[in-house]
DNA sequence: CTGAAAGCGCTTACAG
DNA sequence: CTGAAAGCGCTTACAG
């Protein structure tokens, strides 16, 4: 059996009758080939089933076809080690690759540690290794000042996903977070519910603190008062929710709703309900953040604010490419909040008469 | 502020005075270089920031330092669509990731139709198109045998993860799925379970009719009855489970532990229970496969045989990329199983007394 | 509308 | 142990 060696822009230039840069000018879709001349080089491309080389385009045109995500190195590792599935990598691929794809595109993931000293070197050799036509920020690295600096001097575009301070003109994609907690909190508020308690992620985080500031925001619109023992601070996690729901489900007067601020920790209030003797969501309306897949399988299954990941993915890569393929374009000039959805499942409902 | 274009191995060869050959003699660790100049070279690598262009090294030495890891479209798609999170995909996707970055690789996702009729010509474009050094087929892909030619005709390197007919001289990773249900069943047999009930997956995948294999091994060599009536035919879906379980808990004789094919199926089987009032593990015993990150979770936990797919695909990585680099090796030809685990939580206890 | 030439930044094969 | 030359397969810039 002999090994088919791949067909080169010379041979179907051959088979054409044609320069390869008639070829080269049909592959790119160039103007100023005529029609006859187009459809010879098309027949001639399917016949030989030529696809031209990544390397030598991106060698010789300086586009590699190719997008880079930075994912934070410390968050992303932790994740593996437990194994917690983590639906916003999971999310980003796969709205990611499904733009790329219809473009000709690649996405590549990378892992980076923003915060070690020589960041600096490790990005620019990556940058320089790969050539990418443009980079894709996770949080927290998108808000990292520094990492957006070397972007600037090098010249590589590029997207923040779920950047907080966006005040230099770049592409900043987002969704309106504190918007979805104050939806979540109205929801609750609607059904009903006056103590409603609030379970906070990781200091520091914006996140953590745009679902609070939505939160906060429905309870003042809505005249409630803000009791602090009902605001916990927690951590983002399973183990985080469990503690805060204990406390929270102990306190002398406990709340008859708690919106956590994400699907971790609502999950842990949940199962924390329910070995204490408190139904949800007879006893309890439970709320999240980020419709986390286990969300669904929970019992009840959560209600939750549906952060779109992958949208906002697709928008980035998207725009990227756009500006890839035609540099004057403004696509990369722009903020953008991505619509997210609101997810009512089993775990609200309206309290008890008492 | 100037655009700092990254440097090319021409400015490290005058930097440190020596060739552009012998820059790249260190850069790729060849042998006859005297450790003064190979000191030299390091230094000035270091000092400009030096990193070989990923697209001049595929083009020049026909290695592309990437790793292409081909999906089934529709599964995928599938998994997509509904937003069921595909905890095989991101375990993949790490696993192989952590064993790339560290040889200095990269690894590509791609979704391929392998039962389209130009399945043939869109993987040899795709192949010729990125060149990768090494391509990892994931199931139902990797027992296609049209997929598995074209490779071998085209001369790229590959390994099958969770094959089932590994006739060929290839490398080929599973785990044990029948050991692993074997497993699963005798751990319901040893708590004393005699009536146990089996769902099966999706009619004609391997792994269904492996872990199906596994429970009859198991009975069959604990002189336990193989009734019909309890084992019935699902898809490897939540609804499914949740159909199968309400079947199975509705037999006149219902068993006391039900062995679901995968996890997906068992909390559905845990759900229903609920529903109808049968408690898990006092009422029932479930068990499931994969290790699905909402099985820790569930209410009860569920006790699972967890299937290293991220250490599978690390495995197929190394090895892809050790024959890279020396296509002498053997690592290709090999039939390897990465051990399994049995995860024992909460969903399964000794039967009622009765 | 089309093509000949040069060059992208490396590695290969060869010479010394 | 080291280097000069050629070439990988494209695109760019230019000429006609």
């Amino acid at each position: 059996m002999t090994q088919r060696r791949a067909p080169t822009i010379y041979e179907v230039a051959a088979h054409a009758g044609v320069s390869i840069k008639t070829v080269s000018r049909v592959l790119n879709l160039e103007p100023n080939v005529r029609p006859k001349v187009q459809e010879r080089v098309k027949r001639a491309v399917s016949e030989l089933g030529y696809r031209p080389k990544t390397s030598a385009r991106g060698l010789a045109g300086g586009r590699s076809f190719t997008l880079v995500t930075f994912l934070d190195e410390a968050l992303t590792l932790d994740h593996w080690k437990i194994d917690r599935s983590n639906p916003y990598v999971e999310r980003l691929q796969f709205g990611g690759m499904m733009a790329c794809r219809e473009a000709g595109y690649h996405l590549l993931f990378e892992l980076l540690n923003a915060e070690a000293e020589n960041a600096e070197a490790i990005l620019s050799s990556t940058l320089s290794a790969l050539n990418p036509d443009g980079v894709i920020l996770t949080p927290p690295i998108s808000d990292n000042q520094k990492i957006l600096e070397i972007l600037v001097r090098m010249g590589t575009p590029f997207a923040r996903l779920s950047a907080t301070e966006t005040d230099v003109a770049c592409l900043s994609i987002t969704m309106d977070e504190r918007a979805g907690a104050n939806e979540a909190t109205l929801h609750l508020i609607g059904l009903g519910h006056k103590r409603i308690g609030f379970i906070a992620g990781t200091p520091g985080l914006a996140s953590s603190r745009a679902r609070q500031d939505g939160y906060t925001d429905a309870m003042r619109a809505s005249g409630l008062a803000l009791d602090p023992a009902t605001m916990l601070q927690s951590d983002y996690t399973y183990e985080g929710g469990k503690a805060s729901g204990r406390a929270l489900l102990s306190l002398p007067n406990p709340p008859t709703a708690i919106f956590a601020a994400n699907d971790e920790m609502a999950l842990g209030v949940i199962h924390v309900a329910s070995e204490l003797g408190v139904e949800v969501p007879r006893d309890l309306s439970v709320v999240g953040f980020d419709d986390f897949p286990a969300s669904r399988y929970s019992q009840p299954t959560l209600t939750t604010v549906r952060q779109p990941v992958g949208d906002m993915a697709a928008e980035a890569s998207k725009r990227l490419i756009a500006h890839a393929a035609d540099k004057t374009s403004q696509e990369l000039n722009a903020a953008l909040a991505i619509n997210h959805a609101f997810v009512v499942r089993n775990s609200t409902s309206s309290p008890k008469a008492s």
